[in-house]
Parts: structure tokens; sequence; C-alpha cells
DNA sequence: TAATAGTTGACAATATTACTAGGTTAAATC
DNA sequence: GATTTAACCTAGTAATATTGTCAACTATTA
């Protein structure tokens, strides 16, 4: 998993909707203005996560987006796949072979730390990351999501 | 943290000295040779490696990099930070009155996992990982680090 | 029903970053 | 001292991230 802003970017937007999830759609300059990130920028990572089936688009006034599922069921995790390339992790290309000759020294260790980064993503929805920030609590240890 | 290709290559690189650590320096162009990291790269990597006080150079020939440290004193995370720089974390730039004006609703979710990734790649020695690699186990947990 | 404004959607343009190519300098060997 | 090998430096190219522009669509409303 690669982790750049356009992932923190996505799941931004993705928390912004779900914490003003209203029943009405939310569109993207709302989110712009709030967030802070280009409108630009936001609808095509808005293109991502719609083919990523992650949210629904309404046209015309009061259009905007909608969350397709719940938010108990969106993961940070989908969200970040759907518009990041996945990080190639090894030199080897993930062929088995690579111990064999001597290379790809580190690819044990880039498996089990996307392995890690993934879990930890995975194991996290949309709704807790906005319950946790709506409980003002400010020290928050990983073990409370 | 930021996680991309250039991380690893960096620690992929030093992961090969520290491999072939025989007290004699290790060139670029044998590293190129046996990760398939373009030579180019790789010197601006290590020149950045350099800065940051991980390696030595050697110039000349039979010269080359040697690590400033024991492969057991040296962590992942400390690699990664020399070459890559740091993830803008959050909109707010770190600024603590984020709660404030109801922005940086993924403030404490990338935070966390920030911390979250520093800890697993501060916990990991270039040692570790050749040791590992070196024991010729293929399924490899987290723990055994 | 026609005009209008809000909105997504597509595409071009710019900025930033990743990566490559070539030349220069320092040290070792012959 | 000439030659070779390597670090080091400077620029260039390619890819990606980010922004800007405009067209297409749709609900409102007059």
């Amino acid at each position: 998993m690669k982790l750049t802003t356009k992932s923190r970017y996505a799941v931004t937007a993705m928390l912004d909707i779900a914490s003003h999830n209203t029943g009405s759609p939310i569109s993207l300059p709302e989110i712009s203005n709030r967030q802070n990130i280009s409108l630009s920028y936001l609808e095509q990572l808005f293109s991502r996560l719609k083919k990523s089936g992650l949210v629904d688009s309404i046209k015309g006034p009061g259009g905007g987006y909608v969350l397709s599922k719940d938010a108990n069921e969106i993961v940070i995790s989908e969200v970040i796949q759907a518009v990041d390339e996945d990080l190639e992790a090894t030199a080897c290309n993930g062929k088995s072979n690579c111990h064999n000759n001597h290379q790809c020294i580190s690819h044990n260790l880039w498996q089990d730390l996307g392995t890690e980064i993934n879990n930890f993503l995975s194991d996290i929805t949309l709704k807790q990351v906005i319950a946790k920030n709506n409980s003002d609590v400010k020290e928050i240890k990983l073990s409370e999501y």
C-alpha cells in the first residue's frame, strides 16, 4: 500500500461526507471549502471512488455525492486503494523465485509491512473515525479504534 | 511517514551493504547490479544517506560506502526518513487548533497511522532483516522480528 | 417551457517529484 | 604520471500530482 498525500485527501473527503451525512448529497465545492482541497483534484478522486463503488453521484442543483454503503461498512483501506495504485512492493515484482538469485533482500520486510499497514487500515471504518473525532478526546490509542 | 518506491530503494540498498559487510566498502555499481537500481538514482539516494550520517564514503578504486554504525543500530525508519520528505500528515500542518474550525477531521487517524508505521519500522534493524532473510524462512510473523 | 444556476464529468495545463545521463574530481594501481 | 575506478555534481527527461478550463447534465423557478 502506498501512502501519499493523495491517499490522505481521499480519506479526508470521505470522512467529510460521512460526518455531514444528513441523507442529502454533499457537493464537491462544499468539501473543497471545508477541507482545503482543490475542486479539480476532488473531481478526479471522486471519479475513482465512484468507479470503485464507494460513492454514488447525483447531478444538478442540490446534487453531489453520497456514500454507497453505511459509514461503518467502509474501511480506510478501501478508500486508499480506490485512488492509489498499489506500491510495487518488491524488486522481484512478487515473483517467488527472488530468493534464488540473491536479489530482493527486502522482500520479506516489505511484504510484512504492507500486511501490517493493511490490517491496521482495514480495521478502521469511517464511522469509527468520526465517532472518535466527535468525542473530543485528544490522546487516542490505537487499541481504542 | 511517506511510503514510496524511493523508500524501498534506499532500504534495499542499505540492506545490500549490511549483508555484504566484510569491512571493505561497497560500491554503488555493485549495488546497482545486484539490486537492479539505476546507478544515478543510487548516487542521489546515498547523497542523502551520507548527509544523514548513516553511511561514510571512500573515494577512488576499491572505494564505496560503509555503514557508519553497526547494522543492528540502524533501523528502517531512519533510512526512509533520510531519503523521503515527511508526508505532511494533516491538512492543518500540525497546528493544534484544527479541531476548533471543524477542519482536519482525519487528523487523529493520520497521526495514529503515522505513529503505528513508525513504531513498526523503528523496531526493525537492518541486521534483523538480514538474519531473517538468511534463515530461509518463508512465512514470517511480525512478532518474530 | 425556457432560462438559469448548480453540479458532475472530461480534458488540457502546470507544478512537483521520480528517475536518467553526462561530466568532474579524488584516490588507487600500474 | 597515466589510467582506472569510484564518489560527487549538474543538468535533463519522464512520470505523477495538482490545478485550471470548459462542456454536459439536471433540478429549480419564473
